[in-house]
DNA sequence: AACATTTTCGTGCGTTGTACGATTATTCAT
DNA sequence: ATGAATAATCGTACAACGCACGAAAATGTT
């Protein structure tokens, strides 16, 4: 009979509120490697399988996770035109990922939970109002989230390359001195310098919008594409 | 002393292309969460530990693992115009990637090991010689790579979405049918529509490259990129 | 007081990557 | 041929993991 009086160890109540806000520090702390469900009851001083009463598994703990960062995106001001509204949406969704750099892989992986798909509604309803073909609009959807996403990626990949981890770091500068990847070199150098701290994000996204706004209103028809879904812009939020 | 006498079961010689070899049989026909070294060690019939005499830890497995899927994108013919150059290289890389679906979330996370660094190299001396100023060709590297890869991401994703997972297709539909996301709805309706069947890729494709392509020349000066690196395509692969 | 429901969590199972050191096979100098 | 050095193989063991199961406690209801 010697077990423990008390079985709620902790003081604070537990719910799914405050677990996933306390994964969400232990993750931006160390990363969401570390993350086990182990340590997430330690620091929320219960037990491990009482977890599982709000959340039905450890994917399902990290897709709440991730739609916590898609939630800390702030939609555009109203009534901005739709291509300052698409660069809004596309600015935030980016700082969003880097302010939680473990979301950036598993941001397309996991499943989207209700923040991230709002998320792409508003993105979408954005393009939809954008006076595009409506194949147009699908298309140029992907073309701006893999911007997104890709340049994220890209920053942090970069980024712990240059900071720390100086084995990578020197794998790839016995790769270069191999002297087989010149223009790699090049890049790398490129990256590296000041000309690189300009809006690289800012050039593609223009060159997408760019791209994507002469098909608008007609002014031009999509020539990979063949016709259909001819009816425009019919359909609205509340129809 | 009831010890085994023979120490090496299998009947092949272990080497490090071997074992590659089965690991990425393995992975393709089960996908790489189901690859363990237990596993890979069971079917190459040695020791666990045997394995890493030739690989120094699992990581390292799968960056060779990656490497080979790089492997298999064959160069453009010599002498193509940049932009077939460029399309080829995109689309045999997609290509690839969707050969090995399991290698497309690992391909930006993992590092590059010689085939991809040489991949890498290729694309970049292709727009090298495209008479792009070099922070273009820099800035447009990415846009196409991001590109293939976040197409390829989203092929798989809605790929197993539509196919069996019948978990997975509910959830999209319960999602869509709070009716909140009238926008998703008809996206995912365009991604299962025959008109989404044509070539997406190539549209986003020649989007991207049209944009770029505006820059060949001194057409167009980039307008967000400050002055630099003027010096144009000085250097050549053996300069 | 008695019962039903919700919340908590200890125990244990199967699986993982891999550190360590022993064993065996191979090569080479003598 | 013999011994020593080197390379290759792998059994055992450990720490960590996600989580199934069912018991215990807390809370709510009548």
């Amino acid at each position: 009979m010697a077990r423990p009086k008390k079985v709620r160890h902790g003081d604070a109540v537990l719910t799914h509120e405050h677990i996933v806000a306390t994964a969400l520090r232990l993750a931006d702390a160390d990363g969401i490697r570390q993350l086990s469900m182990r340590r997430l009851a330690t620091e929320l001083d219960c037990g491990v399988m009482s977890l599982y009463h709000y959340v039905v598994d450890k994917e399902a703990l990290i897709e709440a996770l991730v739609d916590q960062v898609a939630r800390e995106v702030v939609p555009p001001p109203k009534g901005v035109a739709w291509r300052e509204a698409v660069r809004h949406i596309a600015e935030a969704t980016l700082a969003a990922q880097l302010r939680h750099p473990w979301a950036i892989p598993v941001w397309s992986t996991s499943w989207p939970g209700p923040y991230r798909f709002a998320l792409v509604e508003q993105l979408l309803d954005t393009l939809a109002h954008a006076g595009l073909p409506p194949d147009v609009a699908d298309l140029g959807f992907h073309a701006l989230t893999n911007h997104v996403q890709g340049f994220a990626q890209q920053r942090i990949s970069f980024g712990q390359l240059e900071s720390r981890a100086e084995v990578t770091r020197d794998r790839l500068e016995a790769m270069i001195a191999q002297g087989k990847f010149p223009r790699v070199a090049e890049h790398v150098e490129f990256h590296r310098s000041e000309r690189s701290a300009q809006d690289e994000f800012g050039f593609t996204l223009d060159l997408i919008l760019d791209g994507l706004e002469k098909f608008a209103d007609g002014e031009k028809r999509p020539s990979v594409l063949r016709a259909g879904r001819e009816d425009g812009d019919s359909r609205d939020s509340n129809a």
